[in-house]
DNA sequence: CACGCTATGTCAGAATGCTGACATGGAGCA
DNA sequence: TGCTCCATGTCAGCATTCTGACATAGCGTG
């Protein structure tokens, strides 16, 4: 027995998936303004800190974005000498990107903001809920064609 | 003992719950593109569908977008002939949207897409596990600003 | 070796969304 | 009544992102 919409949107675990991100992303945009960062800027960041030498398009693959946008991401981050990039490749055609001494220590500033965002937003869930809740989403990409 | 950066991103629940919405995101579009719909119209027909005569602000609120982008979403969905506004406002500024006989029909064929998306993206979750997995998003909206 | 295939970086144009601003209509209050 | 305050609809300008396209570098296979 199918219902003809969706019906009540509150009851689409897509929906509240939506709000939820709205959410978190509404809060990381006021939580980075100061520092002037944009999230995929900060993104960017993050992911260069955990993973050193990562070219523009896996960067981009794994922000979300395309590798234009982050390739206008990178450059802008650059000339606010946050991170270095060699003017040729070493090997293909992929840039390895690396962080500099100040993008490294705007990260440590920028992972502890957004951390406090995390931590608010998922604070109506105990540690277990939120461990879980990690689980779950993470099946669900599992099967995802991306990867 | 607090962790100098995020880490490995895929322990934080932020950046999982970003993929699952990436691919959401994506498999929407996709499913959506035979209709001529985008994902905002569609979020709109559907809104409609469940609370007829909302105003632009307020769908504009509940679509997770501003004002001026659910205007000119309204207005491209008018030239469509899938729901109308009012000339005037009957009290106040705002202007009730209604869907149309035409867009009722789109809706209901969008919807069934995009149910199909949601299913097939959370296909590895149990029902039971998808309940509590919508129950864990709803409580954090709960605390939210924005409501 | 030559060819096709893939991936990467980048340029240009279009589409989409947002910020700022303004006028209007209604509610609340002195 | 007159004033303030707030919400709504809408216009203009800007920023960001995406789509399409192209050249280049490596890799595999014949």
């Amino acid at each position: 027995m199918e219902q003809e919409t969706v019906g009540d949107l509150e009851l689409s675990v897509g929906y509240v998936l939506k709000q939820v991100h709205a959410s978190m992303r509404t809060a990381m945009d006021e939580a980075l303004r100061p520092l002037d960062l944009t999230v995929p800027q900060y993104a960017c960041l993050e992911l260069l800190g955990q993973t050193p030498g990562l070219s523009n398009a896996e960067l981009a693959r794994r922000a979300f974005v395309t590798r234009q946008s982050m390739n206008l991401v990178l450059r802008r981050l650059q000339e606010r000498g946050l991170l270095t990039r060699p003017d040729q490749a070493p090997h293909g055609r992929a840039l390895p990107t690396e962080l500099t001494r100040d993008g490294r220590t705007m990260l440590r500033t920028a992972s502890v903001a957004v951390r406090a965002v995390e931590k608010q937003l998922f604070s109506p869930l105990s540690r277990e809920q939120q461990l879980r809740l990690r689980e779950d989403l993470a099946a669900c990409v599992a099967t995802s064609p991306t990867s």
